[in-house]
DNA sequence: CGGCTTTGACCAGCGC
DNA sequence: GCGCTGGTCAAAGCCG
């Protein structure tokens, strides 16, 4: 390392001072003392003599390029031609034929240098993003302990929330809800109170995420693909209710209802529930992780006190929608999440309220989105049940990354929440034979939310 | 012919 | 227990 130093001290370049500036601090520390340490440089290997005025400096700066000896003593010899001519001597070239190889191999060697100095940056660069991820992974996790131990009061929490945590974000197992109490928040209950054997294969399916865009076409694309099962005339609306279920991978418990607002037939009201059990393409990913973000700003609502939901507005000011309105319906047969994307990134509504003003309970899951946030609802039915508060705290920072690149690009979604869950070290999914053969679909994919939602209304 | 939609029947939950 | 409602099933038909 400290031939390489010595190396650097000789060759670097004051871009690379500039631009690496940690790569190596010891290396501007030894060149700190030397302010023009590039002209001697250039003089070396420059035909231009005006500049080749080695002084002392130089000789003894010189005597460092290497470690051996021959080199060394060649270069003294070199200097000591040029600046003693007045041109480029050729006798000095005849004398010293090696000197041209050497000035090929020191320019070879700067390139290098350069070279590996970009590389080392890039490297630095992907090692501070690391860093940085991991860090807020950590703080989500501590906070989600320290809520583990206020909240729940040693009641439910038998395993060590960080232990929790990792199961949480990475089983990707499909979990029974859980509903937390309003008036008790500090008890969270698991909706099926029954033994494991009584939990249903069928997944969990009761929370809702509900899209109301404006869409004069009967169905609004989400980048997945659907099948309709079923169509009703629901009870206070003229238009009829179909009902679709997600074919993109056999066994998919996806569904979605599609319905017209009664009050305003431009609007389609799509509701989500379910969790894909496959990969979906980068554009149903996309959205996905924009619902996965508004779950998450709902999850960090539902905190402890009924403002929570409000103050998330603030809590998330990147996000996409915040102008749209969230609502939670609690008076709904089921737990519901509505975006309503019906008023415009420049409404002036209220960005959230909420349409009951005393939910007995707070809904929670979103769909697909349990790979990201820990989604409680899909909870081990063998493990204590997080309650929710923890859980939006937890991921808080992720989703804010999430939602201000979606802002920026939705593109880009996909790109990093790849990124995060291989950060994460998330392992793939059992289901290898979806993973392998899902075209385009980006590493790590499997384990982002997959919830799907329509932000394109037309 | 396979996949999809349509549509009536069926089932479960809930309130009375 | 009965009726209502939401949700699902499955047979029949349609379509490319």
């Amino acid at each position: 390392m400290d031939k390489q130093g010595r190396e650097l001290v000789f060759f670097h370049s004051g871009d690379f001072l500039c631009q690496n500036t940690g790569v190596s601090d010891h290396l501007n520390d030894r060149s700190s003392d030397h302010t023009k340490p590039m002209i001697e440089e250039v003089d070396f290997f420059s035909t231009d003599r005006t500049s080749k005025l080695p002084g002392t400096g130089q000789e003894k700066k010189i005597s460092t390029i290497g470690s051996s000896s021959l080199v060394e003593s060649s270069i003294n010899t070199g200097l000591n031609l040029l600046t003693s001519s007045s041109g480029i001597s050729k006798i000095a070239n005849v004398k010293n034929p090696n000197n041209n190889e050497l000035s090929l191999l020191q320019g070879e060697l700067v390139r290098l240098h350069d070279e590996n100095k970009k590389l080392r940056s890039l490297l630095d660069q992907i090692t501070r993003s690391y860093k940085d991820l991991q860090a807020q992974l950590l703080m989500a996790t501590q906070k989600q302990s320290q809520g583990n131990r206020v909240e729940q009061k040693g009641e439910l929490n038998d395993t060590p929330s960080s232990i929790m945590s990792a199961q949480h974000f990475m089983d990707p197992r499909p979990r029974p809800p859980v509903i937390l109490d309003v008036n008790d928040p500090s008890s969270p209950k698991l909706e099926h109170e029954k033994p494991d054997e009584q939990i249903p294969e069928v997944p969990f399916r009761k929370a809702r995420v509900s899209v109301r865009a404006r869409s004069e076409a009967p169905l609004i694309s989400d980048g997945c693909q659907w099948r309709k099962y079923g169509q009703k005339m629901a009870k206070g609306n003229p238009c009829p209710r179909a009902y679709y279920r997600c074919t993109m991978a056999v066994g998919c418990p996806v569904r979605k209802q599609v319905q017209r607002c009664a009050e305003d037939k431009t609007i389609l009201i799509t509701t989500y529930e379910g969790n894909h059990n496959h990969p979906l393409p980068p554009a149903a990913t996309a959205m996905a992780s924009t619902t996965s973000a508004a779950a998450a700003m709902l999850l960090s609502g539902s905190t402890t006190s009924k403002e929570g939901l409000s103050s998330s507005s603030s809590f998330y000011p990147s996000f996409p929608y915040a102008s749209a309105m969230a609502t939670l319906s609690a008076s709904a047969p089921f737990p519901t999440i509505t975006l309503d994307l019906t008023q415009g990134p420049n409404s002036t509504t209220m960005p959230f309220h909420r349409t009951s003003p005393s939910p007995a309970t707070f809904p929670l899951p979103l769909h697909g989105s349990q790979q990201l946030l820990g989604h409680p609802m899909y909870a081990s039915p063998r493990l204590p049940a997080i309650p929710p508060v923890q859980l939006g705290q937890r991921n808080a920072s992720m989703v804010e990354t999430v939602t201000a690149a979606i802002a920026s690009d939705p593109n880009f979604t996909a790109a990093l929440a790849a990124a995060i869950s291989t950060f994460m070290g998330t392992p793939r999914s059992g289901d290898g034979a979806n993973n392998a053969n899902a075209p385009g679909r980006i590493p790590g994919s499997p384990q982002l939310p997959q919830s799907c939602t329509t932000f394109s209304t037309n």
